[in-house]
DNA sequence: GTCTATAAAGTGATAGAC
DNA sequence: GTCTATCACTTTATAGAC
């Protein structure tokens, strides 16, 4: 297999989410950032225009994969007479394990669980913008999969699913992994977990 | 009644609550912050030494109170026999709820959100040495009613419902509150879904 | 496309007068 | 306990050489 070497734009990225990860976008300079990434400060304002929209491209990078996935999960299943809550959340959760079982992946989710902590207009407009429409997708297939609720009652149960996938896919948890449990393992159960508990916690009467 | 005036130390800890919520910790400066509480910039260093050592001090000043009345509510219902789920739920949200009403206290839960999304070694240990007998006590209680759980079936599901109440409390969501709806209206109607989500995800089978 | 150098402003913290 | 002034850095962003 030959290795083909990352262009300055996608080492950028990649040092970008890892660094946003951990120290937020506020606390992730350019210098940690184009020194982590092997590149010269002058390379972000050059390749990006600005740390906002560099901010948003590493959104963009995984969160088009990521929903596309989603989408395409969903577009297998919805709407079949046999199709299950489990069936649907694991639709929309899958994907989210599938990425942060690859590379940096993991990191992304916190990445993610940190713009949703900012509360900035900005960023939830692009978010909204971009993806708002993949939420809405599995919301109208929860309504058909769930009758008995109003409109307002379900909102209200998948707002909630909302806020425990990205609680457990970030990782905030006070769960520590065991050490004979490999960080694979420990992230197939926090999701085998998380579609229980959603589906439970949609469907209650 | 006498108006009391406000310290100088308490003039900062509710500006930084504030600033906090907003901007986060990186990202509130001491400048803005001692601008707001209308009070000279040396001042933070005078009272508190360090930035760090504000940031604690606008935990405790909320979490010594939210807890205390957890534990309190907690204690009033514990091992009785016909103590429901809800019931210990309640103890658990109600507090927050009724911090929420109180002035800035709905911010306050917001800075929460952002320690969890922090990710932060310190601050969680801080955190964690301070109110983690808080977690442990309820997480007993539920154990007591739902004794088909094993323990790690358990700690899984008290995770979750963690994220699904920061992700409530700090009005992370997607819902926004119609205008024929108060704030405080629209924050009770969270807690009591709220209850009954974590009461679904908690006891099924 | 990558580099150095630097502008212009902001940062936490502190010394020392009052 | 509060003030001004300032130290010693760091920040994003950009101009201009190569």
């Amino acid at each position: 297999m030959q290795s083909i070497p990352q262009s300055t734009k996608e080492r950028i990225l990649g040092a970008a989410e890892v660094l946003f990860a951990q120290h937020g976008f506020d606390g992730a300079s350019l210098r940690q950032l184009t020194a982590a990434a092997g590149v010269n400060l002058a390379a972000v304002n050059y390749h990006f225009g600005s740390k906002d929209r560099l901010i948003e491209e590493v959104f963009r990078r995984r969160l088009d994969e990521l929903n596309g996935r989603r989408m395409a999960g969903l577009a297998r299943i919805a709407g079949l007479e046999e199709t299950t809550l489990e069936d649907v959340l694991g639709a929309f959760i899958r994907p989210a394990l599938e990425l942060s079982h690859d590379g940096n992946g993991s990191l992304f989710m916190r990445v993610l669980a940190r713009a949703f902590a900012e509360h900035d207009d900005t960023l939830r407009k692009f978010l909204s913008e971009n993806y708002g429409h993949v939420m809405r997708q599995f919301t109208a297939e929860f309504a058909r999969l769930l009758p008995h609720l109003s409109k307002e009652e379900l909102y209200w149960r998948v707002d909630l699913v909302t806020g425990a996938l990205t609680h457990a896919m970030s990782g905030f948890g006070m769960i520590q992994r065991k050490s004979d449990v490999t960080e694979r393992t420990h992230r197939e159960q926090a999701a085998s977990h998380l579609i229980r508990f959603a589906a439970a916690g949609l469907s209650h009467p």
